[in-house]
DNA sequence: CCTGAAAAGTTGACATCATGAACCTTTCAT
DNA sequence: ATGAAAGGTTCATGATGTCAACTTTTCAGG
């Protein structure tokens, strides 16, 4: 299976294109409103979750944050402040550079973030309909479409 | 590796479903933030996007608008002014139902929406990856996928 | 026909998110 | 030692989102 070449990458999307375009947006729609209810579930905001998730690897200073969700650090300020006010997360100076702060997630933080990703069903239903061996050439496909585009939790 | 199935109450996420999860949510990441990008480079916010691409298939009851997108109506009042301050959208009253606003998108809105469409190459660089069959094979899957799903473009 | 309930939109108050400019502290290169 | 640069914060501002209260219109009973 070569691909067949649409020479035009740049220029005009063909029709299956477009339509893939189209359900992606559908997709995205889907799991959008699903990481949020799952999040006001537990009083999260989907930004504070999206925070919270990014911790699950480690401390993270507010630059880096900003960065990965590729908004103002000025941003990350408020919603670290609102997630520490309940505790979710502390704030220590990094020991290296006193201008950093660490951001690390508490106990009760990493559990909150466990529990919404574990309740995040957004594809159990929609995949449901697929078989294994489809999930699989699903699983081949995005794989090879991220290949290419710098994905944001490297 | 806690393979352990702590329970299989509805389905137990094996671990393709897992991987497949975790790519979906990259590329929703990847997808939303060039459409936010491309949204902004028309001055327009994601939500106002978002609306406007909804009148592509003609005038809708804000009701409706605000169902599909899963928000309360007073939520879209605030977004169809400030479109409506613009010139991409205009109210007017259902003839059948005069409680009823229709709101509508004007040329410029439309036309808008249709270059906003055009310039998300998103799915060009990473659907770029994959040739003309597979693009055909993963459309199908992505339509099965939402087919159970009450998907918003219904 | 009249009255009241229900539906569609709007308004207002309020919290969150997001940006940009100005600012403080710390680091680092001269 | 001095000044530039970097990391965070603060402030002002605008957009998004919810909820409660309100207006207008529709519709069902009496």
């Amino acid at each position: 299976m070569e691909t067949q070449p649409t020479q035009a990458a740049t220029a005009e999307p063909d029709e299956i294109t477009r339509e893939v375009v189209d359900l992606m947006a559908n997709l995205v729609a889907l799991f959008h409103r699903e990481y949020e209810e799952a999040a006001a579930a537990r009083s999260l905001t989907g930004a504070q979750a999206k925070v919270l998730a990014l911790l699950r690897r480690g401390p993270m200073p507010m630059r880096q944050i900003a960065q990965t969700l590729s908004c103002e650090p000025s941003n990350i300020t408020g919603i670290v402040d609102r997630l520490e006010t309940r505790g979710f997360v502390t704030r220590a100076a990094d020991r290296q550079d006193r201008r950093v702060k660490l951001v690390a997630a508490t106990d009760t933080g990493a559990a909150a973030s466990e529990e919404l990703r574990e309740s995040l069903n957004f594809a159990r239903e929609p995949l449901a309909a697929l078989g294994h061996d489809e999930r699989a050439v699903l699983r081949d496909l995005l794989q090879r479409m991220l290949a290419g585009a710098a994905g944001p939790g490297a």
